[in-house]
DNA sequence: TCATTTAAGATTGTCGACAATAATACTTAA
DNA sequence: TTAAGTATTATTGTCGACAATCTTAAATGA
C-alpha cells in the first residue's frame, strides 16, 4: 500500500533507474547526508557513464536531495535542525491549501477509497498497538492521498514530487516514529470528514494544525534536549 | 530596481548563460508556448554542443518552463485558463505564508528598505499615474523582497527559484496589465504595516486575501468572455 | 616558521560520435 | 482504397575524451 513514488512515472531510461537507486541510498543514509558526491565515483559504483550519472544528479538536484555549485561538485543536503523546521512551515503551507482544494475537487470515488483506507490503517493499529507501522507509512499514504485529490498539477508536483523526498529523508535520518502516532490518526480522521463534507476551510484549518502540532512536537523535543545539555554541562 | 533574479546567483558556466537566455526567450514568448524542442536545432542556434543545451534544459524543466518525455522531448508547458488559477492558487498558499514568516524574522533593516520602496513606487505611481510600471516591475519586486525577509530557504528557492519564472510567462503571455494597479498598491501598505507590526496572523491572511483577488479578477474576467462568446453565437 | 606563489593533481564542464528508441514514409495485402 | 506491417529517417539517450576550473601540495622568499 506504501507509496514512495505516488505520481506513478516509471523509470524507463537507465539515468532514471540510477536516479531511483541513488535516490534511496541518500534518503535511507546509506549515502550520508553532507557528504560531497564524487562523480567518476559514483560513475563506476553503479557502472555507468559520467554524462548518465550526471542527468540522474540533475534529478536529484530537482527534488532537493543534493546541491550543486558550479565547478565544484555536488554535496548531499545535510540534515539540520532549522532545514527540518522550515520543511515543515513549507508543507503546513502546501499541504494546507491542498487540503482545502481537495475538499472542493475531490470525486466521490476517491472518498470512499481514502475512507477503507483510514479504516484498514484504524485495525492495523489497533492490532500492532500501532507505533511504527501507522506512522511510517500509513501517514505517508495519507497525506499523498489528499494531495493527489486537490487535483492540483503544480501543487501535486511540488510536494509529492519534489517535498517528500526531503521528508522521507528526514524522517530516516532522525529516526523519527514519534508518540503522536494515534493522536494523529484521529487528526486524520477529523480532517477527511471535512472534506467528505465539502468543507475546504475546515480543511484546510486542521491539516495546518496537523502539521503544525508534530513541528510544535519538534521544537519541544529540542527545548528540552537544550535544557538537558544545560545542566549537564553547568 | 527590478529583479528578474532575485536569489542572485550569477551565471558562471556556459550552460547556465544559455538556461538563461532561453528562459528569457520562453518567458517573453520568443519561443511559443507549447511548441516542441528541437535539441539539435537549439544547440545549432546557440552555438553550443547537445550535452550542454541538455544541461540547460534541465534547469528549464526544473523551474517548470518545459516538460520531458523520456525518449520522446521536450516542449514548453502552454499556458492554459486552468493553469494559471493553479498558479494563483500556490501562490496564495506559499506566499501567504512566506509572508507570515517575514513578519516574524524580518530584520529592521529590512523594514526600513521595503518601506522606502514603497515610498519611491508610490510618487512613480503618482507621476505616471501608474499603470504600466507599478504594475509590471513594482509589484514582482514587492514580493519578492517579502519572500526574501521570511528568512525560510525552502519557500525562497520554491517560490523565486521555481514558481516566479512562470509567474512572469504568464503576464507575458496573457498582458496582464490589469486595472487593479492603485488597489494593489494600497493593498502592498497594508501588507507592510502588518509585517512592520509583527503580526504574522494578519500579514499572511492580508497577503492571502491580495492574491486571491487578483485570482477572482481573472475568474471574473473569464465568465464575462465565456458570456460573450455565448452570446456572440447564440 | 609562516605566508605567498607556483606547480601538480584531480574534478567538473564541454564536446562530438555512437546506440537505442520513436516518428514517418513506404510497401504490401485484403 | 484502406489497413497493417515494414523500412527508413530523425530524435533522444549514452558513451568516452578533451578542455577549463578548482583543490592540494610543494617550493620559494621573507
Amino acid at each position: 500500500m506504501y507509496l514512495a513514488n505516488p505520481t506513478q512515472q516509471t523509470a524507463v531510461t537507465t539515468a532514471d533507474k540510477v536516479f531511483e537507486q541513488i535516490q534511496h541510498a541518500i534518503v535511507e543514509g546509506d549515502i550520508p547526508s553532507g557528504s560531497k558526491i564524487s562523480e567518476p565515483e559514483l560513475a563506476k559504483r553503479y557502472q555507468i557513464s559520467r554524462s548518465t550519472l550526471r542527468e540522474a544528479l540533475n534529478r536529484l538536484e530537482k527534488c532537493h536531495l543534493i546541491e550543486r555549485k558550479a565547478n565544484v561538485g555536488s554535496r548531499v543536503v545535510d540534515c539540520t535542525i532549522e532545514g527540518l523546521l522550515e520543511l515543515y512551515i513549507t508543507r503546513e503551507a502546501l499541504e494546507g491549501m491542498a487540503c482545502r482544494q481537495a475538499a472542493l475537487n475531490i470525486s466521490d470515488e476517491e472518498i470512499v477509497e481514502m475512507q477503507t483506507m483510514l479504516n484498514v490503517h484504524s485495525q492495523t493499529q489497533e492490532l500492532k498497538d500501532g507505533v511504527a507501522y501507522y506512522q511510517e507509512e500509513g501517514d505517508l499514504d495519507f497525506h499523498y492521498k489528499i494531495i493527489l485529490a486537490s487535483h492540483n498539477k503544480q501543487l501535486i508536483d511540488l510536494i509529492c514530487g519534489q517535498l517528500y523526498h526531503l521528508v522521507r529523508m528526514y524522517r530516516c535520518q532522525f529516526g523519527m516514529n514519534s508518540p503522536r502516532a494515534s493522536r494523529a490518526f484521529n487528526e486524520h480522521s477529523t480532517i477527511m470528514q471535512a472534506i467528505a463534507d465539502r468543507d475546504g476551510e475546515l480543511a484546510e484549518m486542521l491539516m495546518r494544525r496537523h502539521i503544525a502540532a508534530s513541528r510544535k512536537n519538534i521544537e519541544n523535543k529540542i527545548a528540552e534536549q537544550n535544557l538537558i545539555d544545560l545542566k549537564n554541562r553547568g
